[in-house]
DNA sequence: TAACATTCCGCGC
DNA sequence: GCGCGGAATGTTA
């Protein structure tokens, strides 16, 4: 059911959203920090007052709110039909995240009563396919790294100091945040 | 069966 | 005490 992607701009770039005949089915990250394509191709629904139009702009605003550090004032409706069950117990729980905090992987797997499937909620958080609204950004790999993102680890790490930031905490860290995307063997602290 | 957006334990420095 | 290497664990295509 997916129909045509459609521009949503933000003060970060182009983001590109998809929705279904149930509500929003994808969200897709800008090619690049800096570079808005912002050619012909943003698809207007020019006919009428589609449900799509009008999620397009609950999502818009939420998605604007995001970036700005800012709790959504209201969602679009979530079109996450395609996840398997425990993808979508891993995102259920992924929204619970209170903006600007974050959680373990690990963390995330013990709630769902998984304590071994750390690596399982990592896969799940990749297949996420609306990120942002549902915060896979707030997931982090234990001992202090910052774990992966599909939209790249710079987004992630961006995200995360946006919303820690507006949520009051020093996000001065001076030392204390090397990001270490890969620590050669695991054992980190 | 192979591949992961991980984690933990054991050892060497 | 810190860092590296390897094995384990659960889900998905």
């Amino acid at each position: 059911m997916a129909r045509t992607p459609l521009a949503l701009p933000t003060r970060h770039g182009v983001f590109w959203a998809t929705y279904s005949a149930s509500g929003l089915a994808r969200l897709e990250f800008p090619p690049s920090e800096e570079r808005p394509p912002a050619l012909a191709e943003v698809a207007a629904p020019t006919t009428g007052m589609t449900a799509t139009a009008e999620w397009h702009r609950t999502a818009s605003a939420a998605v604007a709110r995001i970036l700005d550090g800012l709790e959504p004032r209201q969602l679009p409706p979530l079109d996450l039909a395609e996840g398997t069950t425990f993808q979508r117990s891993v995102w259920n729980e992924l929204l619970r995240i209170p903006l600007g905090q974050t959680r373990t992987y690990g963390e995330i797997a013990r709630r769902l009563a998984l304590p071994g499937a750390a690596r399982a909620v990592g896969a799940a958080c990749g297949a996420n396919p609306v990120p942002l609204i549902v915060p896979c950004h707030r997931v982090v790999a234990a001992g202090g790294r910052l774990g992966g993102f599909s939209g790249g680890a710079g987004w992630k790490e961006k995200l995360l100091a946006i919303e820690q930031a507006a949520a009051g905490f020093s996000l001065q860290n001076p030392s204390a945040a090397p990001v270490k995307t890969r620590a050669g063997g695991g054992r980190a602290a």
